[in-house]
DNA sequence: CATGGGACCTGCGAGC
DNA sequence: TGCTCGCAGGTCCCAT
């Protein structure tokens, strides 16, 4: 579930509720990929101040140091003063004095971690390499292209490295080359200034709107605690292998790039 | 140092 | 019905 549009939405759900909250107890469950790096009783008593978001990162700043989250591929928060008992793929409860932050996660790729700053070397392991967000002032056109003249890898691996450019998933990524009109598989390096802006303004536009649209989704998907409302965003390309085109009417198709599925109309998008 | 492949883990649907 | 296989929203680590 978790690209940037997401880990978002579920930051914006839970922040000012749980703001100046003090943690009474951390439960931690299955171990995740990375340990915790503290002793889970070292953070009783301290209150989260802030919930920020880097990349797919959620950060809880506390008293002392910061937790970093991450959802993995199938992770999920859930933020409410009653809990029903943790369940197999409950792998984090936050008690607080505000109610219980729970992490679900059934293939617990995804982390919590404790860091003593955001400049330690914990937590720079894990953010340091970050690149621009897509939707904050520092996402630009030039610099974009820049970046992108320096690499040889197709567009789409390059998008997903996510060292240029953060938080463009594998949803996105297709989304938004297909947006721009450019082949997945096209050098990042050969692309002309003016597709490179293309596809700049097709980031920011499909994340953006997703973000608007994961708000009107998140009742659902909280109180459901399922996942309604992701799909609702009507992917042009993503998972619509052999389905029409919505604007041309050719196939999509679907290729496999470093592991991952690429979708893309192949009328559309021009090598 | 950039790049590509493997690894981590569980659930689900398709096909036999 | 029951089993096996392939695939799934991420990204770090390690050879090359």
């Amino acid at each position: 579930m978790p690209e940037l549009p997401e880990v978002e939405v579920t930051r914006r759900s839970f922040a000012d509720r749980i703001q100046s909250a003090r943690i009474l107890d951390l439960r931690m469950g299955k171990p995740l990929r990375w340990p915790l790096g503290v002793e889970p009783s070292a953070l009783q008593g301290q209150r989260i101040l802030s919930v920020r978001r880097r990349g797919k990162y959620l950060l809880l700043d506390l008293d002392e140091g910061l937790l970093l989250l991450h959802l993995g591929m199938s992770g999920s928060l859930n933020f409410a003063t009653q809990q029903a008992p943790a369940g197999p793929h409950d792998h984090m409860d936050m008690v607080t004095d505000r109610g219980v932050l729970r992490l679900h996660d059934p293939r617990r790729f995804g982390a919590v971690v404790w860091a003593p700053s955001e400049n330690s070397a914990t937590a720079q392991k894990l953010l340091g390499h970050l690149g621009v967000e897509p939707l904050e002032g520092g996402f630009d056109v030039d610099a974009f292209a820049l970046a992108l003249k320096k690499r040889a890898s197709a567009i789409k691996q390059v998008l997903l490295a996510g060292d240029i450019v953060v938080g463009v998933g594998n949803i996105y990524a297709s989304e938004a080359l297909f947006m721009a009109g450019i082949r997945p598989t096209v050098k990042a390096s050969r692309l002309s200034k003016p597709r490179v802006a293309r596809l700049h303004a097709a980031i920011v536009q499909v994340l953006a709107r997703a973000v608007q649209q994961g708000g009107s989704s998140l009742k659902d998907f909280v109180s459901a605690e399922g996942k309604t409302g992701y799909f609702q965003l009507e992917a042009a390309v993503y998972g619509r292998t052999g389905a029409p085109c919505r604007v041309c009417s050719s196939p999509i198709r679907s290729m496999l790039q470093g592991q991952r599925t690429t979708f893309y109309c192949p009328t559309c998008q021009k090598p």
